[in-house]
DNA sequence: CATTAATTTTAATGACGATTAAAATAATCG
DNA sequence: CGATTATTTTAATCGTCATTAAAATTAATG
């Protein structure tokens, strides 16, 4: 129980340092986000940082991974909910952007793994590859199905995921605009599928 | 003459400094490339730089001036040639993506905005939204024209500007992915906005 | 060729920021 | 409460990197 306990802190108190990192990193980038950014987003010393993490790489590492893993079951979830593909598109276009903005995000955008030491670098990679092969082979259901209109799936899905990955880059937590953004994004990104 | 002469030098040395600069930042962030990084892609010493720039920031600054230049004739030009505004929303995303790609680029993406010195990142903010302005403007004429399907033309264009901008993330010079984007990319993001 | 200007390099300097170890504080548990 | 564990801070250290000044080299010009 005591274990348990601590377990609990600990992993929440580091879940608290992502979201703060993701944040920063989101905002200014990897290497312009130092410790003390994070650390003072949580009211402590950079120091403090070490006793989650081993150093800023693996902050950065751990951001990705979480992201992945959000990205991940959130396509899973759309496709156990059903439907075609088409909405499942849809669907999945929203809890994604959900994510991206809010809770139990914000979520790091993978926009450096270059800076990933290397084996780090190959996980995030066979990730989010293995995300991308799934999000396409939804949109070639579609296309087998008569969902979703023929098209290039690798480029499609490169300019989708561009689309939503760039949303921290313009959006800055107005309340207002996180609405907008949820309900007209998926509509924008999925009009252009449609057969 | 001879000034003429040493003043093209110059700026065709800069020149080959922000192409290559871009490619550095795009590729590992602004704070993620060393000026070492920078020079050593032209033959040179990271000092040598200071005699083309005052300093790094100026080097974004520069950078991004370029890029917004660059985008700016780009929409001008296509303007200049006519066709309805969905036509020239074609046009217009080929160009864009040509120049993101290959000459007279490539050109870096403005994803470190916040690194810029304040009177820097006002200009470059300003130019940023007026040429945002003018491509939701030529949004707006599709709609009331009818070649374009009503939408909210702040958020598609967010959206297709995230498109473009995410382009370098994942596309690393190949050749041949390079044609493929450049015929692909401008019919994918111009599908959604037709009525 | 000699001189002046343009360009680049070498060799410091200095700051910032990641990292670490030891000390201090807070929490938990018996 | 006292002891043990968990968490955070303080106070170094260490490297990297931007930046600068002076020297060296190259190009241009008369």
């Amino acid at each position: 129980m005591a274990r348990t306990a601590a377990q609990n802190r600990f992993t929440l108190q580091r879940d608290r340092m992502l979201r703060a990192a993701a944040q920063c990193f989101n905002h200014k980038g990897f290497r312009g986000t130092s410790l003390k950014d994070v650390a003072g987003r949580l009211g402590l010393t950079d120091a403090a940082l070490y006793y989650y993490v081993r150093d800023k790489e693996e902050l950065v590492y751990l951001c990705y991974l979480k992201a992945a893993e959000l990205g991940r079951t959130a396509l899973e979830a759309t496709n156990a909910e059903g439907g075609n593909a088409y909405e499942r598109v849809r669907r999945y276009l929203k809890r994604h952007a959900q994510f991206m903005l809010g809770e139990p995000g914000p979520v790091a955008i993978m926009s450096e793994i270059p800076s990933l030491k290397a084996e780090h670098r190959e996980v995030i990679l066979r990730l989010s590859r293995e995300h991308s092969a799934r999000f396409e082979a939804l949109l070639r259901t579609g296309i087998d199905e008569g969902s979703i209109a023929p098209c290039d799936v690798r480029m499609t899905g490169n300019a989708i995921m561009g689309a939503l990955n760039w949303i921290p880059k313009w959006h800055h937590g107005d309340p207002a605009v996180t609405a907008q953004v949820l309900t007209t994004f998926p509509d924008i990104l999925s009009r252009g599928l449609r057969p």
